[in-house]
DNA sequence: GAGTGGTCTAGACCACATG
DNA sequence: ATGTGGTCTAGACCACTCG
């Protein structure tokens, strides 16, 4: 399962991320890169989309492809969405407390459902403390239909490890809706937050790569800890 | 300039947006688009490649295109990043009011430079008001050296379509961060908000298609009123 | 003019889904 | 067995940059 181009990006990520390829200079021409790895031109372009998706590159034509990663004007990191996936990358000393686990539908209001549906699934709540700060609560909705049970043990651990490694279920694609909304009260004790205080809440939608609709999922996240960044390419469409 | 997967790519749209092609069946084959347009498979593959990025489409092996967009479950829009983005899809009544003109540096702080470094720009602060609420400041820092004069008149319309249309510059890529911070006193007194509100700052860096650094820029959004949303694939790299 | 990325082609083989 | 999307190839022509 090793597609070329992934290999040639994941090969050129690490050879910039270690500084291989300094930023500011231009990487190899695609001439050379598909000399290099034994490529078309085609596929070594394919590796070289993928990287100006991630913020790596930035192509200039009839120049070349300028290594961006450690530029001193760019932000950070890019494309993560708040410490939920943050957590993935880095050490944060995360714990998981699972809150509530429980059958019930699918709240209706939330999730923007029509007015007579009803979607079994099985509720999990879940506080994610991260040095020692309760930071994010999780709320998932996991249709029955598709994930009969899920274990406590599972929620404590990590839903999509289940879904992908033991019920081999492939995820497709979502949607996610981010918007500032005031804290209710039992996020407020949750969260230990002051009176008043506002909270980032993240909604989606996931569905299964059959197109299967697998999860709705709000997260709530303290609004003075949430930051999400984004890498931006002028789209010519 | 027509490039063909784009014009591919815009029939679809059209006819996706348009229901000739409906939500939940599946687009012809890539073998007979590439028939229907005169094109190449690999043509008809990139223009369905950005179908699958703004979420109008979901791809199966074996099976073929769904087609999402009006899907019961879908969020409403992908893609957009507020107000400021939404006004130039929809009509909105919106109005532009010019606060601040004036010749400065880049706020060092603000957008994590070094100390010393000292970047002569034009500053720019405009009101947006959106159905006569006013919802977002845009607080705009232009190089000067790219850019050495802005004109009232000029902000009041819109500085990216002088950008691009009368000083032909192009624009190559940006990064955006997203964080929610209490309001100062001074943006509760614009946007009329009350005391102990929190807004959206949208930090943001634009640079040109050759790499020039052009513009530094904080939105500061009524927390409230603000939306992102986002569509995503499942990443398998 | 030589080198670069941007676009496009016509073919090939594969893995997957369906009947 | 047929049709689908996923990957890859070897070549072509263009527009752009730079010496």
């Amino acid at each position: 399962m090793a597609k070329k181009h992934e290999m040639i990006y994941r090969d050129l990520v690490r050879k910039i991320t270690h500084q291989l390829y300094q930023s500011g200079t231009f990487l190899p021409s695609e001439n050379e890169l598909a000399a290099l790895y034994g490529a078309s031109r085609e596929t070594v372009r394919k590796a070289l989309g993928s990287l100006l998706e991630n913020g790596f590159i930035h192509k200039i034509k009839g120049k070349g492809s300028l290594v961006l990663g450690l530029d001193k004007y760019a932000f950070p990191i890019s494309g993560l969405t708040s410490y939920r996936e943050l957590d993935s990358l880095f050490d944060m000393h995360t714990d998981t407390q699972v809150l509530q686990l429980a059958q019930t539908t699918v709240p209706q209001t939330l999730f923007h459902l029509e007015a007579d549906e009803e979607l079994p699934a099985t509720y999990i709540q879940r506080l994610r403390i991260v040095n020692g700060e309760p930071l994010v609560i999780d709320n998932d909705y996991v249709l029955t239909n598709v994930v009969p049970h899920i274990s406590k043990g599972v929620a404590q651990d990590s839903l999509y490890r289940y879904f992908e490694e033991t019920l081999n279920l492939e995820i497709g694609y979502g949607s996610k809706e981010f918007t500032v909304v005031p804290a209710t009260e039992g996020q407020r004790q949750i969260l230990k937050l002051p009176p008043n205080s506002s909270v980032v809440s993240v909604k989606g939608i996931t569905h299964l790569q059959d197109n299967t609709l697998l999860q709705f999922t709000e997260s709530i996240h303290r609004a003075d800890k949430f930051k999400f960044i984004e890498h931006a390419r002028r789209k010519m469409l």
